[in-house]
Parts: structure tokens; sequence; C-alpha cells
DNA sequence: GAGCTTCTTTATCGATCGATCGAATTCGTC
DNA sequence: GACGAATTCGATCGATCGATAAAGAAGCTC
């Protein structure tokens, strides 16, 4: 008895296959970014993939599959951006000197304004209770949500920043640092550009001060 | 030769079509910000204020000027909210003392809270160009967006707040006063409470400090 | 209360939605 | 190059979308 024996017959995956998925998970960041998840069509992402519409079905059970599978590459890609700015202790505790915080909020406006599509399905799910919410937060924004209100409690114990509550600065801080890339397409037509090199730069000065204080 | 014969025929507004027409606005409103116009159906809408579907043609010509009916009626109470904490000069420039500032972002703070809805649509709206996004821009942000980077311009030059590019500002503030109401549902679910008058106090205190620094 | 207007309701149109099926095609392996 | 699995493609299903037409009910004026 041989070991394919008892296993199912083994499956050959086509580099084909890879491709298109990797096209429909590209096109349907896209899409569901610009229509929330209700309004973006399985037609249009697998047109924007340059294939048909059933294979979505194919490569995800369904579309809901696949806006799952596209999340997790949006936020694989977050991950990839911000990199080891906020390194944890050895007792899981967040190591937040002053200076590893302003790094870290440097880093995460560049990694939003690069990103605008994480932030847009995120704020258009966070909008109405869905399954799809519940399996975000408890997936994505629950650990990250931790690790940052739990390294800013430690900052604020040291007494050299602001005694903000840290979910108030939570989600002040991400607001602050997401929202102009979120309505990018807002900013243009008022005259602002605001992926430009200067406009994130001082974006993310003006957030160390104003998170940090004048120190 | 009477008026009535050189003009149309008076119409007779009956008071049952305005309550249909405010339900409906207020119905539109709540579907628009949970799931953006696209992912909003006119039947559920008409569910919601408790009437028919074709009612909508009817009072409103299509969904999309239901949508901007929605959109005015939100701003209008916004400004309801918002009373006159931000006057401006006889010249059309904004009087803009460090008080006032501090004052308009603690009432923004309070409006956002009690109006999730608007900044929902705006986010929604925002996130890809439309012929809905030009609409609200030219008719509501633009304003309000040159009467805000106007206030901290001229604030700024007094010397006694953080030298913050004005548009950097505009996104940094409006981002950081809305998003834990845009994201009530998902704040929840993290164990936070944004709609409570404790949240919101500190959250405008925070960013009054945030903004306008120690002084 | 007769007569006309305003508003509401029911029924239905063509278009598009997500999903599924089966045939056609391509790929990897022997 | 032949066989079988993996993938792509064309067609179509029932459901739902926004919009419209026409009938019915209610309100106002005289």
């Amino acid at each position: 008895m041989t070991t394919s024996d008892a296993l199912a017959a083994p499956r050959r995956r086509q580099a084909r296959a890879d491709s298109t998925r990797l096209a429909l998970l590209d096109a349907a960041v896209q899409e569901f970014a610009a229509h929330g998840f209700d309004g973006a069509s399985t037609r249009a992402i697998a047109a924007r993939a340059a294939t048909h519409q059933p294979q979505i079905n194919y490569h995800f059970e369904s579309k809901e599959a696949l806006w799952r599978a596209a999340v997790d590459h949006l936020f694989s890609k977050l991950d990839a951006l911000l990199g080891e700015v906020m390194p944890q202790g050895p007792d899981d505790r967040p190591v937040a000197s002053r200076e590893v915080f302003a790094a870290t909020i440097r880093a995460f406006v560049r990694a939003v304004a690069r990103l605008p599509e994480l932030n847009r399905i995120m704020v258009q799910e966070a909008t109405a209770d869905s399954p799809r919410l519940a399996w975000i937060v408890e997936r994505h924004t629950r650990p990250r949500f931790a690790l940052l209100t739990g390294a800013w409690r430690t900052l604020r114990e040291t007494g050299s920043v602001p005694g903000i509550d840290e979910t108030v600065l939570y989600y002040s801080m991400v607001g602050a640092a997401s929202l102009a890339y979120v309505n990018a397409a807002e900013a243009r037509l008022l005259g602002v550009d605001p992926i430009s090199d200067a406009f994130v730069e001082a974006h993310g000065e003006a957030l160390v001060t104003m998170i940090l204080g004048p120190d």
C-alpha cells in the first residue's frame, strides 16, 4: 500500500490557475473598495481581471469567499508595508518608547496612503452590522486594536504624552491617518493631491506632533 | 383674465404627501448610510418608510434624486447642530480665535457623533468618482472645506498653534472626529461605546488638545 | 355630494444580479 | 501523442433591481 493509495488523487494545480486567481483578487480589491460588497458585481470583477464571471465560483466558493480572500490579501500587503515598526517585548507587551511610537505613526500614514483600498473596505463594512464585519473584526481588527491601544497605555504611563484615553486615541489616529486617502477622489476635486510625497510626509509629521505633543 | 388663467392650475399638496415624503427621506438616509447608493434598494427604503416602492418615483424623480434630497436633508440637520460656532467677520473672513476654534472642534465632534449617517454617506461616495461625488462636493463639501481651511490659516498666522498645512489639518480633523461614529458597529464589537456622552466629551477634549496644542 | 386632483396601490416591464451546469479547451503525465 | 485531470468558456437559471403604467382610494373645492 503506497501513500497515494490511501489519499485522494493529488490535484495538479496549474500555473494559469494561480494567475487567474491573483488577477481576480486584485480586481476584487478595486471593485469592493470602490462600490462596497453589495455594489460590486462579480461580472465587473471578472471583466477587470480579464476573465469570465464563472471563474469566481470556480476559484472561490462564492462572492463572499472572494471578498474574504481579497481582504486577507490586502492585510498581508499592509503587514508587509508596516514591517516591524512596533516590536513587542518578550512578555508580549509592546515596546512603546516615544521614538518607536513616532516611527509607527509615520509608517502607518505611509502605509494607508499606499493602500487606500483597505480602509475603504473597512469603512464600508464597519458601517453596518453583518457577518462580514464580525469576521473582519475578529480576524484582523481586534489584534491590531489591542496592539495599538496597549502600546499607547504603556506609553501614557510614562507621562510624557497627552493623557488621552486609548480607545479615543485609536479612532482619532486611524481616522486622521486614513481619511485623506480613503476620500482621495473627493480631495482631488478640492484641489488636494493626497498621494503626493509632499502631502504624505507633511501628514505624517503633523500626526506625530498632534498625537505625541510638541516635546 | 384672472391670474389663474395665465398660470398652470395650482397644485393642492396634501398633508399625507409630506408625511410620506419625510418618511422616505429618513428611511433613505438610513439605507444609503448602511449599504451605499448601489447597495441600498428602493424596496428596502420604502419598506422602512412603511410605504410602497413606487412612491419613491412619485415623490422624487428617481433613486438618485431621492439620494440628493436625503443628503440635503442630512446637511440641514448638521447645520442645525453646528449652529453659529464659527462666525464669519464682516469681510467674510472667519473669526478664528483659539477659543472659537476650540469651541468649533467640540461642537463638530458632538455633531458628527449624533449624525453618523452623514459621514457614512460621505465616505461611501468620496471613495470613487461619480456624478454624485461631484454634486456633493460642489454643493456641500467645498464651502465647508474653504471655511475650515481659511479659519485655520488665519489662526496659524497668529503663531499660537502648530504650523500644520491647512489641507492636512482638514482631513486629519474630520477623519479623527468622525471615524469612531462612522464605524460605530465595529467599535461596539471592540468593546467601545462611541455614542456614550463620556466617549464623545473625552473625544472632543482630546481633539482640542491634539489640534491646538497644550497651551 | 359632484367632480376633479392628489396620492396610494397593484401589477409588470426589461435589465442585471450571483450561481450553476455542461461542453470545450488546455495542461501535465505516462 | 494519448489519456485524464484541471481550467476555461458559453448558456441559462431564479431572484431582485429601478422604473413605469394603470387602476383604485382619498382629499379638496365648489
